[in-house]
DNA sequence: TTAATACTTAGAGTTTACTCTAAGTCAAGA
DNA sequence: TCTTGACTTAGAGTAAACTCTAAGTATTAA
């Protein structure tokens, strides 16, 4: 296949019908209409928005993502600055994922301690 | 130093005067207070908030941190829900962690798309 | 004495990211 | 023909987590 309606797309990328035509408002896809002005999504469609949803995923906000967007549908003239939207990007994941991986570990000392004061009777699982 | 006004703590923690008071009516703190019915914030006070702000920076919810809280101001009894909830908790984090990298990879991925693109003129920094 | 800082309740406002309703139209399939 | 699923605009509603204002009082330090 290569074109979907909206409501087998929404399945496949597992968003809802009004947050696709929410994003595609707010500029974040651009998608093609048949004869009748019904949506058709293509494969690259879905390539598009999992590469959004990845941003997401990251904490990127919907600001910047309509940015990125933005960007995306204009020319090569924007490729400078969609590059440096993403390293910006990058620079925070990697400090969110250090800060996560700090949380973790004192999650992980909560838990030991939680067990050896219930005296391993829940250490498995 | 052992005991501090809301307007020190607030700085010392990262939070403001609206959020500790937010944050203690929501149940998630228990502060002492003077003869003058003024807040006094100990360093037990500080670990605790701390311990609260790693679970938020794990993503947990103000709910859950709620529940968390509620059962610490509890007995012993309470020892093995919290015990659970940070388990539970625990796999969402790692599955979270696991998303991350994925989508760490694909932002990784399409930067070096655009260096590539771009002639290697922006690969620095 | 005045400024700064603290306290209270109650409720309104903000931001983000959806989520849904209303009210009407249109086209295809059983 | 009727149901299903699509379309539109415009705006209301929701949830989370704050954030702030109002309006009044109290204490402390300069």
């Amino acid at each position: 296949m290569l074109a979907y309606s909206i409501g087998e797309f929404s399945k496949m990328v597992g968003l809802s019908g009004y947050t696709l035509r929410f994003y595609e408002k707010e500029g974040l896809i651009k998608v093609n209409r048949d004869e009748n002005n019904v949506r058709i999504y293509s494969d690259e469609n879905k390539l598009w928005i999992e590469s959004l949803l990845h941003l997401k995923n990251t904490g990127m906000s919907l600001k910047d993502m309509k940015k990125f967007a933005m960007w995306g549908h204009g020319g090569d003239e924007t490729m400078e600055d969609r590059l440096t939207l993403l390293k910006n990007h990058r620079k925070k994941v990697l400090e969110d994922l250090e800060e996560l991986r700090q949380s973790l570990e004192h999650l992980d000392n909560k838990i030991n301690f939680y067990e050896n004061e219930l005296g391993d009777c829940f250490s498995e699982n």
